[in-house]
RNA sequence: GCGCCCGUAGUUCAACGGAUAGAAUGUCAGGCUUCGAACCUGAAGAUAGGGGUUCGAUUCCCUUCGGGCGCACCA
């Protein structure tokens, strides 16, 4: 039970006390947090009562707010009733001993400690014909962050990859790159490396597929030729195969320095070239049991009518295999691997009925997993003129964003008087970049749709990654100036909070390892982004108007304890989002 | 055509079926001799239209209009 449950449960055990058919059990769930502070800091509903005590819900909140008193739990100030609501006032001191006793220490160690099952994790999965996007991004972000959230409630994470790395695309940058260059040695002496150019390998090998592009425009001739270098590439030509993997290891080397400076990264990684042709076996066995079926042309494909599904083609007519058929492989190679741990694959909303054939086509095959195969759905990243288009050159990249983003920063950080050592200044600006881009992109629910826009939509003012990072430093700077022991804040736990303005903080501080673990379990990051622009903005209007190091010494030590506790759950927090604080900014 | 998703302040996002629909940004008006102004205070500003269900609907159902995504022997 988490500390905020724990103080639900306690208010619930009052309202059971107070009413006389002592039968009725309160869901904690049902408690409300009131829309205006002055109406109290926990509302509890009295609707969900009144059929069961056959009376009006605005009498029974009467009836329970006279019956409950002071002396029902030192938990509980006063109460109101208002309308249908028992309004709850808590004791600010009892709040303050219960929130800070947890946590100044560890404010997830209550929900850490359960074993829960472990958990496989499929994200990003790009091409290796061009560099990562901002859809890329989304994707990472969310992977990154959904797997810290699980791991801090206790579950293991296997974070894996599957990296596309074979396929008529790929074709395409590289008859690109050959276009042209005829007789040129088996080690391509003389061609244009990324070393030779000076870009990074993805950069690279993308502007060949970009090129592509433009040329088939004008010369049918070159999608042929692209089939044709796919034909060569199943029939293992020695020469297609030499190239391929010389530019796949280009992409995939820039894709690591990407993945880097994003900090994201794998346990596992599958490659397509290596596994796509494996299902077949899999799918024969099932359809000789009669599972899947052939049609006129002779492929095999999976009925799913009855599912109010698409039916869906396995094998081609002539018996090679299809994006799919790997799949199915990769899920029972992945069972193996990880112990038939349940998996969540984090993939955009676009694939949804793909994910829907899928899980049905191996629960129909018999796929022991299939019941713990989640497709975490999320939305798409549009532009304010629509969906990004490789092919109009409207996507954006991750690398360039993440420069124009540590341009603006480092703008910042050049106005200020402060002289900085280029480390600290290079870690500063890359700290809050990613910060601002990764809170921009986890505040949004995931499974909406978001629109993206360049000039406007990233700033470091208002409800963003800076602000909190910013609100962070000051409350490390408030703790330095101090030179206030840690032992001695420890012992503040206990200290006199009754103002208002400290409720505030205290109750929302208290609510950190609840909403963490709804967080986990719905695999939901942006609860915990807005929860921790609700601490930060609280703790702003709270320093302004209430001084900590000028404060009389009963006060300064328990404000002390209060900054030191929030500090310690901004940062906690933000660690789950994947985002790293900063000490001074 | 069939299926799924979405229409909330100028803009970008919130809101277990619950109290006066919240923020941010932009606009306007204020606040640095005061722990860091990447901050704080205030003002104006929104549920696409029409029906229903409910004590109560942004939320559920029907419908109209407007967007997006699927319905590949592409990956």
């Amino acid at each position: 039970m988490t500390l905020y449950e724990a103080i639900l449960a306690e208010l619930a055990d009052a309202i059971e006390s107070s009413i006389s058919d002592q039968s009725i059990q309160i869901d904690s769930a049902i408690f409300e947090t009131p829309p205006n502070a002055t109406l109290g800091d926990i509302a509890f509903p009295c609707f969900s009562l009144a059929k069961s005590l056959k009376k009006n819900p605005v009498q029974i909140a009467r009836d329970i707010t006279n019956a409950i008193h002071e002396k029902t739990s030192p938990l509980i100030a006063r109460t109101e009733a208002k309308g249908a609501y028992v309004n709850f006032f808590l004791s600010a001191k009892t709040v303050a001993s219960k929130t800070l006793a947890v946590t100044l220490f560890d404010p997830l160690h209550e929900i850490k400690k359960k074993k829960r099952t472990p958990i496989v994790l499929e994200y990003v999965s790009p091409n290796t014909n061009k560099p990562l996007h901002l859809g890329h991004v989304r994707n990472a972000f969310l992977g990154d962050s959904i797997a810290r959230l699980l791991e801090c409630t206790g579950t293991k994470v296997h974070k894996t990859c599957l990296v596309n790395d074979r396929g008529i695309h790929i074709c395409k940058s590289m008859v690109a790159y050959q276009h042209g260059i005829k007789g040129t040695g088996l080690k391509g002496q003389g061609m244009p490396t990324p070393k030779t150019e000076n870009k990074k390998g993805d950069h690279f090998v993308g502007e060949y597929y970009v090129r592509f592009e433009t040329m088939a425009k004008k010369d049918p001739a070159m999608q042929d030729a692209a089939a044709e270098c796919l034909k060569k590439w199943e029939a293992n030509d020695t020469r297609t195969r030499i190239l391929w993997k010389k530019m796949n290891a280009w992409v995939l080397k820039g894709f690591d320095n990407t993945f880097k400076e994003l900090g994201i990264s794998f346990d596992k990684t599958y490659y397509e070239s290596a596994i796509y042709n494996q299902g077949r076996d899999l799918i024969h066995a099932a359809f000789k049991k009669g599972i899947f079926k052939k049609d006129e042309t002779g492929a095999v494909i999976a009925p799913l009518e009855q599912y109010k599904l698409p039916d869906k083609v396995l094998l081609r007519k002539d018996g090679t295999s299809i994006y799919i058929t790997q799949d199915i492989y990769l899920a029972y190679t992945r069972a193996k691997d990880f112990n038939n741990s349940p998996t969540l694959y984090v993939v955009g909303s676009e694939q949804d009925t793909y994910f829907n054939q899928l899980f049905q086509i191996l629960k129909i095959m018999g796929f022991e997993g299939a019941q713990n195969l989640v497709h975490v759905s999320y939305g798409m990243v549009n532009l304010p003129e629509g969906r990004m288009k490789s092919r109009e050159g409207t996507v954006v990249d991750a690398d360039d964003l993440i420069e124009e983003l540590k341009g603006m920063a480092y703008e910042i950080l050049d106005a200020r008087e402060e002289k900085l050592s280029k480390k600290e200044r290079e870690k500063r600006t890359h700290t809050i970049a990613l910060a601002a881009l990764k809170y921009y992109i986890l505040e949004v629910n995931s499974s909406s749709d978001m629109i993206f826009n360049p000039k406007e939509s990233i700033s470091f003012h208002g409800r963003t990654g800076p602000y909190i990072l910013y609100t962070y430093a000051r409350l490390k700077s408030i703790l330095r100036k101090s030179h206030a022991k840690e032992e001695l804040l420890k012992k503040q736990k206990n200290s006199h909070y009754s103002w208002t303005a400290e409720k505030n903080l205290l109750l929302l501080l208290a609510q950190f390892s609840f909403i963490v673990e709804h967080a986990a379990h719905g695999h939901n990051p942006a609860a915990v982004a807005k929860y921790l622009y609700q601490v930060a903005k609280t703790t702003n209007e709270y320093y302004h108007e209430n001084p900590v190091l000028n404060a009389s010494p009963n006060d300064r030590n328990a404000r002390l304890a209060l900054v030191a506790a929030t500090a310690q759950t901004l940062r906690k927090g933000l660690s789950l989002l994947g985002i790293s604080v900063l000490e001074k900014m």
